[in-house]
RNA sequence: GGUGAGAUACUCAAGUGGCCAACGAGGGCAGACUGUAAAUCUGCUGCGCAAGCUUCGAAGGUUCGAAUCCUUCUCUCACCA
């Protein structure tokens, strides 16, 4: 049994952990559960810390669990919110399980042959069966209101100073949380859960719940929140969050979210988000301390993540995308592509189509950025050429440019871009 | 149910008859510098090439002229019951 806790915490990832937990995990193989919540139809990689916590967890020879929350994600977890949360419909919360499940798949092993094999779990499953009169009676009886009303969740919304009142609906959700680690407990001997960790107050209801009602014993662990040094939340862009599914976020733009985390931030992640051992992580941020411009941590995170979470094709795309894009490729470079080569370079990036016959004709510079879609106005447009950050095929051009046949790209392609890395794909039929 | 406060652009927030396409801050975008970074500096941030046009919760009204005054409506919040 490899010392999974000793791992979590020179990674940096350990929290908070239950007393006797460190020693019962080395002494027993044990069965451990995350709660993913089906917000929406893919995680994002904010979900990528408890992932990995499992896959240390599979790793150290333990048996992992993945639980989706299709009944609690119909509640509302209040954990670090301000506001009532919406509710989701019923329709979107079965796809949304539908698409959290098959990524999930992709970072455990759920083989079934294997020693230790993942199992994927809903909630929904042994919730639905429960009566409000059942789980007033037979949960509720066991966990007093003021220890509910003692959690930060909760006690954070009663304060005066909150702007909101907190529903019954928000109220109740640690309940419910507590009543699935009790289910898996009792069902599949489950004595530990993780989450991060704004999930303390939900898994210990949970834990006290399992020690009220059946006299036993379980297990929490959380991990840090992830932060970035500039203060800027982990994981959010200007243009969104940054999705684990590739037609959210295409695999080059999430390979680029990667690279482009700072110095600082770069050794904490390289620690968190790969698998690579001490010293290989040791040797290159000293290499990277020596040498800070080649940015070789960002690009190993990169290279790891992505191909963790995209494959290695996906991995060399986005490898190539970045050179050309960001490389002293020159439009001669680009026109030399072809169409198929192309075409995974710029997978991912938006496009539009146009006319044929709207090219031989000849397209102005401001319609062809306005009227395809990529900036908002002809304004806009202007405005962005005096600041001289309008680029046809990597050249840059005024306002008098004009697109001919002669510029297109494979015969078929316009590469449009305004500063340095947004692009716009205008594709001939 | 009663009382009071409020609704202004992506967000916060000034403006209380003309000088308002609307102060300021944050955010965003771009340029310079750089490592596709950070920090810094500069510019931009309703539509329009322009004349001009459409915006300040909604609809009406007063006025030469309204984000600002009046009427009705919608919504939000706080306190009391």
């Amino acid at each position: 049994m490899m010392n999974f806790v000793e791992e979590l915490r020179w990674r940096g990832l350990l929290h908070d952990i239950m007393p006797e937990t460190e020693e019962y995990l080395l002494k027993n193989k044990t069965t451990g559960y995350i709660g993913f919540d089906p917000t929406a139809d893919s995680l994002h990689i904010g979900s990528l810390v408890p992932i990995i916590l499992l896959m240390h967890f599979q790793q150290a020879g333990h048996n992992p669990i993945a639980l989706v929350g299709g009944a609690t994600g119909m509640v509302g977890d209040p954990s670090g919110k301000s506001e009532e949360r919406n509710l989701l419909d019923e329709e979107t919360l079965a796809k949304n399980v539908a698409g959290v499940k098959g990524q999930l798949a992709r970072f455990l092993n759920f083989d079934s042959t294997s020693e230790n094999a993942a199992q994927l779990v809903n909630n929904y499953d042994w919730m639905k069966e429960i009566s409000l009169i059942e789980f007033v009676r037979d949960i509720g009886k066991h966990i007093t209101v003021n220890y509910m009303m003692a959690k930060d969740s909760v006690k954070k919304r009663l304060d005066s100073d909150s702007q909101t009142g907190m529903s019954f609906t928000e109220f109740t959700y640690q309940l419910f949380q507590g009543y699935d680690f009790y289910h898996l407990y009792k069902e599949k001997d489950c004595k530990l859960q993780m989450g991060g960790s704004d999930q303390w107050g939900n898994i210990t209801t949970g834990t006290e719940l399992i020690r009220r009602k059946s006299q036993g014993k379980a297990y929490a662990l959380t991990c840090k929140l992830i932060t970035k040094a500039d203060g800027t939340k982990f994981g959010k862009t200007a243009g969104g969050n940054v999705w684990l599914d590739a037609n959210r976020t295409s695999p080059y733009k999430y390979y680029q979210y990667w690279l482009n985390c700072s110095d600082e931030d770069a050794e904490n992640y390289i620690k968190i988000f790969t698998f690579l051992d001490k010293q290989t992580i040791e040797t290159l941020i000293a290499e990277h301390k020596e040498t800070p411009h080649l940015r070789i941590l960002q690009k190993k995170i990169g290279e790891e993540v992505t191909v963790m979470t995209h494959g290695n094709e996906a991995y060399e795309n986005a490898i190539k995308a970045s050179n050309i894009l960001f490389g002293n490729s020159t439009a001669d470079d680009l026109k030399t592509l072809d169409e198929q080569t192309f075409l995974d370079v710029f997978e991912g990036v938006p496009q539009a189509e146009i006319e044929r016959s709207a090219i031989e004709k000849s397209l102005g510079i401001v319609a062809a950025f306005a009227d395809y879609g990529f900036l908002k106005s002809n304004g806009e447009v202007r405005r962005a050429l005096s600041e001289n950050s309008i680029s046809v095929n990597k050249e840059k051009v005024t306002e008098d440019f004009v697109i001919t046949k002669n510029d297109l790209i494979a015969d078929k392609f316009v590469l449009l871009q305004r500063g340095k890395k947004s692009y716009f794909l205008l594709k001939v039929v």
